[in-house]
RNA sequence: GCCGGAGUGGCGGAAUGGCAGACGCGGCGGUCUCAAAAACCGUUAGGGGCGACCCUGUGUGGGUUCGACUCCCACCUCCGGCACCA
């Protein structure tokens, strides 16, 4: 009855999954051409920077195991399926560490991209290793920088001079989306701003398209509105206010200038009683009176001073300064003062507001603290009076001045008053964005450079196709200069040039782009990556686009996610790619937590720019990971111990490479699936791996008692054995539960709910470890022999995409040749599958009172007879009347009384 | 402050209008063993009862419904994102 424990028999996963590894990569088994018959799947992960740590437990069970396991489920439903790997090499974070190493990345990235190779072999993920592509290779960069003349020559990609976003630390400039909580995404130092002559990718003329898209694709409900937000859509009006300039200078004789202004809220221009402009507004100056000189100019100073993060600090009382002047409202030729404040940006709208302090919080508490008047527009009760307000007047009420008095606070209202504006030649409807755009150029070395040169007499030119790429030199020295320009800019080889127009000398820019450009089309590279005519073919991209299933980490929500949509939308206008949105379904996998020890620290205590890992090293509240030379230091007993996220610079990684050691690959695979949902974190203890190695066990202990009673004619002995009607009951059972799981796995693999289908798996194995126990050192029936051939085959394909290894040993192990990843996926009969005997549910006023179990096809009339005659719903009742009875057919009767 | 997501046993989680707690971890009891481990069998929400059973229970308070973990309203807590965007 037990597994008898000799050597020979016991699950040994390290040889096990040594031996088929190697027999896939002999085998080229994970191959996949461009061309087939078959249906397509293109299932993507985001393809990683390697950094010197290698991957984690972490990456492996959140991200690539899932879609490994979905990928090769795919294959077994008889798809082509492209499941491709490559690395994100160029960029900052490769830089970082290879400055922090004193190493230079082209040798330093090629070496830890191996690593990552060899670590995701290990754990048995199906890439087409054929496909790898590395987007720091010239023959890669060659195409972005190909791209990035795309957008040129459509007038997307642009050179301007404003003030950006500065990393001190990393001494380059960096795009909005780099920018989180006001540090630089790579190293946490704060971001300081900096007029710079910049690139710049015109994002913003795809604002709408990019809002529009996101109502046909599957994405999680939260990343799409992070977009939507971040793209930050707001319908208003832009309204010109007449200015009235102090007294006399050049500017009283000219025509009557105006402010522009921008505002959701023109319906409340009746109750502007002053405007607020940026400090940086060009036009304070002209507007500020010698009396007030002196003010503005500290104020202005002041403003500068203070950081961004400062500045953006909404629990800060307001500040500001009278400029002197006034302007005019439009709609009714009121004079109002104009003022500068820094809660007015200049980057948003014209850098210029109208004030309503009635209607607008901000605006009434700049109006309280000056002493400025405050006038409502709408009134919800009658005896409102301004005086009385605490706050600005929330949503509702009734106009109760200018031609719209008695018109309702709501969106018609506003509209209405739009198209008054326009009629009078006041204002026109207008829509604003928050989205901003992307500035691609970085002042750093290592990353794809700029294919532009500026010639003395033509200008800018762009590098023609025929000359790219335009490789990056290899040199000695690549730290970046802080100077504003980059390392290249030192390299008179590089810098120096012709003008591919005139002939003439030439410059080159030697500002790279971010890796962000890189990252932004490297799913068409995977359809053709060695395509050298382009950047892929058109058959490529049209077989393989869009990417039918894409996972990566939520942290690339508003960056990477946008950026890559803008660049296909461009694509897809100039005719290359068929897709105008690149990512049909995408889901975003939870962290691994590792249990971790740190101090309390003081709030005021430094904060040390963190590594160049991935992510910033900001302290938790009060509590900071403790540093290797920290934990020599300070006695454990005063450790505290934080669930935070693995990565290097925590010093708490768990590698797959000593997890594949000690519980095998596919303990691993199974673990990273079953401990929870995808979307969910999770913490890591070497529990849950264990517990993952034990089913497994279990598993090749059932199977392998079974194995001796297999038929591999099963197929056909089936027709011998009676009708499945007529089978012993114990038999139907279980290949009701066997047809049942098939439907269950299936399903749960597609829907990304692998921890339920691993569970179905689980309980299959514990009815047919019961079965097992029953049938004890008995010969078989012929029923059982075939029912027992079927579930040996059945539970080995089931588990090929879950524990790839096992399962071919399995499959080997049955006399099968190859690979159980080419085998198709089993089909369940839904027949089989259906429950014969159903428990239906008997309650009485809501209340579980009885089940009864009836067959399948008893008829609901005679369901409700045999409830009513129940025996506890007859002590229930006790004398009561039936009020009604609802009976849901196959699941249960409700017997109302009372 | 605003926008998302979530709150269920000792723990990870299952059930999305119809049997709350699938599956697993941990615990308890047993078989085997000289013993232990492993394995196998049983049990495990809380309270009550010798017992068949009964009562209570899905963050809190209301509501809708024959029936609510599930839907609606208000609130509390946690996680993620945005944050003076006019």
């Amino acid at each position: 009855m037990m597994s008898d424990d000799h050597n020979d028999n016991r699950y040994d996963f390290r040889t096990i999954e040594a031996k088929w590894q190697r027999r896939w990569e002999a085998a080229n088994l994970f191959h996949v051409e461009n061309n087939s018959d078959l249906p397509k799947f293109y299932g993507l992960d985001m393809f990683p920077y390697p950094s010197g740590a290698g991957i984690s437990v972490g990456h492996c069970a959140k991200n690539y195991i899932p879609l490994d396991v979905a990928c090769r489920h795919k294959v077994m439903q008889g798809y082509n399926v492209l499941h491709p790997m490559g690395w994100d090499a160029f960029g900052q974070p490769a830089e970082n560490e290879a400055i922090k190493q004193g190493r230079n990345p082209r040798e330093m990235v090629p070496e830890y991209a191996a690593n990552y190779k060899r670590q995701l072999k290990l754990v048995g993920i199906s890439y087409d290793w054929d496909r790898e592509i590395n987007s720091s290779s010239p023959d890669y960069y060659q195409w972005t920088q190909w791209i990035f003349l795309v957008l040129y020559k459509r007038g997307l990609a642009y050179r301007a001079t404003t003030p950006i976003n500065w990393c001190p630390s990393c001494k380059t400039g960096l795009a909005n989306e780099e920018v989180v909580n006001g540090r630089c995404w790579r190293c946490g130092s704060l971001v300081e701003k900096r007029p710079m002559p910049q690139w710049y990718f015109r994002i913003t003329a795809y604002a709408d398209r990019l809002l529009e898209g996101l109502d046909r694709i599957q994405w999680p409900e939260g990343v799409k509105q992070m977009q939507r937000e971040w793209i930050g859509r707001s319908e208003g009006a832009e309204v010109d206010f007449p200015i009235v300039f102090p007294e006399e200078g050049p500017a009283a004789e000219a025509e009557p200038e105006t402010i522009r202004v921008f505002t959701t809220r023109p319906d409340t221009l009746w109750g502007a009683t002053f405007m607020v402009l940026a400090p940086e507004h060009p036009l304070v100056d002209r507007l500020t009176t010698p009396e007030h000189r002196a003010e503005v100019a500290e104020y202005k100073e002041w403003v500068q001073r203070v950081s961004e993060i400062e500045r953006q600090n909404v629990e800060r009382a307001k500040t500001g300064v009278f400029t002197g002047s006034y302007a005019i409202n439009p709609v009714n030729g009121e004079h109002i003062p104009i003022w500068i404040a820094d809660y007015v940006l200049m980057g948003y709208g014209t850098g210029a507001i109208m004030a309503v302090p009635a209607h607008d919080q901000r605006d009434f508490e700049f109006a309280r603290k000056f002493g400025i008047p405050i006038r409502l527009v709408y009134r919800i009760a009658e005896d409102q009076t301004e005086a009385a307000m605490t706050e600005a007047l929330p949503a509702g009420g009734t106009m109760i001045a200018g031609p719209f008095a008695g018109a309702p606070n709501d969106k018609t209202t506003v509209n209405k008053v739009i198209r008054w504006l326009e009629e009078q030649g006041i204002g026109e409807g207008r829509i604003n964005y928050r989205l901003r755009d992307w500035l691609i150029s970085r002042q750093r070395y290592w990353g794809a450079p700029i294919p532009i040169v500026y010639c003395e007499k033509c200008g800018e030119v762009p590098v023609p196709e025929d000359q790219l790429p335009v490789e990056l030199p290899d040199v000695e020295s690549y730290q970046p200069t802080g100077t504003g320009e980059s390392p290249l800019a030192a390299i008179p080889e590089f810098v120096n040039t012709t003008c591919p127009t005139c002939g003439g000398p030439a410059k080159r820019e030697t500002d790279t782009m971010g890796g962000s450009a890189c990252s932004s089309w490297y799913f068409l590279r995977f359809t053709d990556p060695h395509n050298a005519q382009a950047a892929f073919s058109q058959e490529a991209v049209r077989y393989w686009m869009p990417v039918d299933l894409y996972a990566g980490g939520a942290e690339h929500a508003v960056g990477h996610l946008l950026y890559a949509r803008f660049w296909t939308k461009v694509l897809y206008d100039a005719g290359l790619v068929p897709v105008d949105e690149p990512f049909m379904r995408y889901r975003n996998q939870g962290m691994m937590l590792a249990y971790t020890p740190g101090r309390e620290i003081r709030r005021d205590e430094a904060v040390t720019p963190g590594d160049e890992d991935d992510e910033s090293d900001e302290p938790i509240e009060n509590w900071k990971v403790l540093r290797p030379e920290e934990r020599q230091t300070i006695p454990p007993d005063q450790w505290v111990w934080r669930w935070v996220k693995m990565s290097k610079s925590k010093g708490n990684v768990v590698t797959p490479d000593e997890m594949a050691e000690k519980y095998g690959a596919d303990s691993l695979r199974l673990f990273g699936l079953f401990v929870a949902p995808f979307e969910e974190t999770v913490q890591w203890t070497d529990k849950g791996i264990e517990s993952a190695h034990n089913y497994l066990n279990r598993v090749w202990r059932i199977w392998t008692d079974l194995r001796p009673h297999y038929r591999p004619d099963w197929r056909e002995a089936l027709a011998g054995i009676g009708p499945f009607e007529q089978w012993p009951e114990a038999e139907r059972s279980l290949r009701r539960t066997l047809h049942q799981t098939i439907r269950k796995v299936g399903d749960d693999i597609e829907n990304f709910r692998f921890n339920t289908g691993v569970a179905a798996l689980m309980k299959f194995t514990n009815d047919l470890s019961q079965f097992r126990n029953a049938l004890g050192s008995k010969a078989p029936t012929d029923t059982q022999a075939t029912l027992l051939s079927e579930v040996l085959e059945t539970l080995t394909l089931l588990l090929s995409p879950i524990t790839p290894h096992l399962a071919d040993e399995f499959w080997e192990r049955l006399g099968k040749e190859g690979f159980t990843y080419k085998q198709p996926w089993p089909q369940y009969n839904p027949e089989i599958a259906a429950e014969e005997a159903i428990t239906i549910v008997v309650q009485v006023n809501g209340k579980l009172r009885d089940r009864l179990v009836v067959a399948a096809e008893t008829p609901t009339a005679e369901v409700e007879r045999l409830a009513l005659e129940s025996e506890k719903v007859r002590a229930e009742l006790n004398g009561k009347q039936v009020r009604k009875v609802i009976a849901v057919p196959g699941k249960l009767v409700n017997v109302v009384i009372g």
